[in-house]
DNA sequence: TCATAAAAATGACTGATGGTCAATAACTGA
DNA sequence: TCAGTTATTGACCATCAGTCATTTTTATGA
């Protein structure tokens, strides 16, 4: 039993080891320029090895993704535990997520590969699949959460359905986060050079926007 | 000179036709699983002459964004010729945004195509990137149109800079339509299965959040 | 310690596919 | 009709994800 339980740990480092190389093989060559042979060398193992611990190269990237996703809700779910009106914990978990993308940009693109290959069916039903759908639900747990303190505690309206209303904030945050990565990184998107923002003042605006939306009126 | 021209119009056309017909091939096979020989041979043409028309596989998932953002766009600029409130045009837009989608998932699929390659830096200053970014402008300089009319009849709050605010509900539309396109789509994503909207409601409840986030508190 | 079996690791090989180019066909104008 | 120009083609090439027969390492037990 105890042998049998070293093998497992060997393995789960060694997993891990080969997913560092292959982070370290994307940050030089981009993300899907990588090749399986690369990061086989890279993590001094056979191509072969790389198999027997990944199924696929989405097998790989769904397990980074999943990495980033377990990372980040870590830090979100600190945040809960934080006493503050639920609006702010929503504004907390906002930058939270800001400062995540700015410096682990790496993780980010994993995310939207993670969605990309999930909307195209890829994998479905596979463990680590429904691993990175486990971190999606819990994340999404996390804003509802936020939601419905903040609905007790009167910082955030009731009108919504806080559900509905994560989902919303959900995507609406990744779609904003986009914009800032995208500021951040591609040195393309002109769009984005023409007008002159930080991503921090474009996060605040966003939930300025948010925050006032959600605002309790205090009328009647 | 016409001799020139006529060639010219064919060669536009026969272009188009290939688009449709790879349009067609991915709306069968999958977007990123269509081949290149797949679509040569659905165009009735030889591969050759495919790349004739586009010089990789990737100008040609470009072609079809930029066609996709070209009919949204339309549609866009169309709304802004209506004599409505600043605000109700916003929510127009976004509602056209979601008919888009609905009727069209494979450009929206494209669209995100386009922001994955743009980011991985590929392609960048060809001619049909620059087409595709002038396009995101434009959808762009609508939203802010919009956000300055409501700025002006006063059904828009004037503490955001209307750009600043552009680039957020840009963003966070397309979070929130991928959401929704998600739901409609995949039918993996456990998460929102579990959770009971349709997307006229989500849509709804962002615009919803925008308006009242945005709207003038006409206090003073 | 050695022999044997089981498990792990390997890299040469295969198949699929994006992309090229020399050869061919079609068209044009005289 | 014919020379020259342009358009088209599909056989071919290079790359890379994924496989598997073989080799190496490890574990077991006498």
């Amino acid at each position: 039993m105890k042998k049998l339980s070293r093998k497992e740990r060997e393995r789960v480092i060694k997993r891990d080891l080969i997913i560092d190389a292959a982070l370290h093989v994307m940050q030089s060559k981009g993300f899907e320029h990588a090749t399986m042979d690369e990061i086989a060398e890279a993590a001094e193992i056979g191509k072969g090895t790389l198999y027997l611990y990944f199924k696929s190269k989405t097998a790989l990237y769904l397990a980074i993704s999943e990495r980033g996703s377990r990372l980040l809700n870590d830090q979100l779910g600190k945040v809960l535990l934080l006493e503050l009106p639920g609006i702010s914990l929503i504004e907390k978990m906002g930058f939270t997520y800001l400062n995540f993308i700015r410096e682990s940009p790496l993780y980010f693109t994993a995310f939207n590969y993670f969605e990309h290959i999930m909307n195209e069916g890829k994998m479905a039903n596979t463990p680590i699949m429904e691993q990175c759908e486990g971190h999606a639900i819990e994340a999404m747990t996390y804003i509802v959460r936020a939601l419905q303190i903040g609905m007790q505690d009167g910082s955030i309206k009731k009108s919504f359905d806080p559900k509905e209303l994560g989902v919303i904030i959900w995507g609406a945050s990744k779609g904003v986060m986009h914009m800032a990565f995208l500021k951040n990184n591609a040195n393309h998107m002109k769009i984005l050079d023409d007008i002159d923002f930080d991503l921090q003042s474009l996060v605040s605006g966003f939930i300025e926007l948010l925050r006032s939306g959600m605002k309790n009126d205090l009328k009647s």
